[in-house]
DNA sequence: TCAAATGTGTTGGATATACGACAAATCCAA
DNA sequence: TTGGATTTGTCGTATATCCAACACATTTGA
């Protein structure tokens, strides 16, 4: 809708400072990561750093959450339906995310990672229950939108925990625990 | 010597056009190639283009030059001896780099090409006489430079027009002809 | 042939990035 | 523990890049 395009410079600069960030973070643990490390890796001058990101724990925030966000806009979940289906889906591209993680060196940082995949996940439901019932309060779906995504993000740790079965099946089984407290009908009772 | 760092902003926006440059040159001819074209693709704003270059002749001499130096510097030709070996090697590089421009698509360009890789050739022939012998004055040495150039240069159309052997078998049999006439004395006669 | 569309080259003002410097914080070896 | 070395944040100034606009040239299609 507003969507103002941004500076291309803006743009390239981010990408150089993450795409460097993913890079060191395959070779390094995220304490023994510098700034310094990061600009000189991405060929920026290191107050340019300053310039996007408050520091680097602000850097982790966002390359993570830009990450998941793009695993999870490859099917553009936020124009789609809630069902079955998607939620799979979504939960699939979070335990394909975390295994990728624990590839990479983030030991410690664990709780901070839970936090942004939980946020991304309630930006994604928020937007998803936005569309399918456009005619309600928006206030009154951050609520459900919060709910069902701790609810989904405790599945994935219940599945870490103990994965018996595949993501898919073991989400499939979870499903009606999670959906059954957020139907159209208990929103409409909420609002 | 006098390596005067430049600016890191220059040296990515300059990757960025001659790259994509090279991409487009690979799906269309160069007469179809719009500065447009090159900008958008870059995702570079049209009016940078022409703060690092003149118009897009401008461009193809600049990049074929970076292209046909790259592939020679790798081996630092211009700290190392005139010899059989240089020269072969100096002349597999050259054909390398003419058949890998006729994959792309430059027809009608064949003489502006052949001119730059002259060129490369001349300044790579002047650093290597420079060092084989710097007790000379420089300006002596320009001219077997330039003869040099020239001479392998013609070679490397004889053998395109009729590659009876490979490359190293053909520039073999052909370098008594170059060398005779520029060795260490035949320089100091001039002088 | 003409008119619309597209590409070229240039300009002025706005903004992002580079650079060097600085004090403070942190790290690390003696 | 101490003292040097490295890293962190921040700043002011210089410069590269962006953007919108412009006149002009070239291409395209009816």
């Amino acid at each position: 809708m507003t969507e103002t395009k941004t500076d291309p410079r803006i743009l390239r600069t981010r990408k150089l400072i993450m795409d460097s960030f993913i890079e060191l973070s395959s070779k390094k643990e995220f304490k023994d990561i510098t700034i310094k490390d990061i600009t000189t890796e991405a060929m920026i001058n290191r107050a340019t750093f300053y310039y996007h990101f408050e520091d680097i724990y602000d850097l982790l925030d966002k390359a993570l959450s830009e990450v998941l966000f793009v695993n999870l806009s490859c099917q553009d979940f936020a124009n789609s339906k809630m069902n079955e289906d998607t939620l799979v889906t979504i939960f699939k591209a979070i335990t394909d995310f975390q295994m990728s993680l624990s590839n990479r060196c983030h030991r410690g940082y664990e709780d901070t990672i839970a936090r942004i995949i939980r946020e991304q996940l309630e930006v994604i439901f928020y937007k998803m229950l936005g569309n399918q019932q456009p005619n309600l309060d928006k206030e009154a779906l951050k609520l459900p939108a919060a709910m069902l995504s701790w609810g989904l993000y405790g599945a994935s740790v219940e599945w870490r925990n103990n994965p018996t079965t595949s993501p898919e099946e073991f989400i499939k089984v979870a499903i009606p625990y999670i959906q059954g407290g957020v139907n159209e009908n208990n929103i409409k009772n909420i609002n």
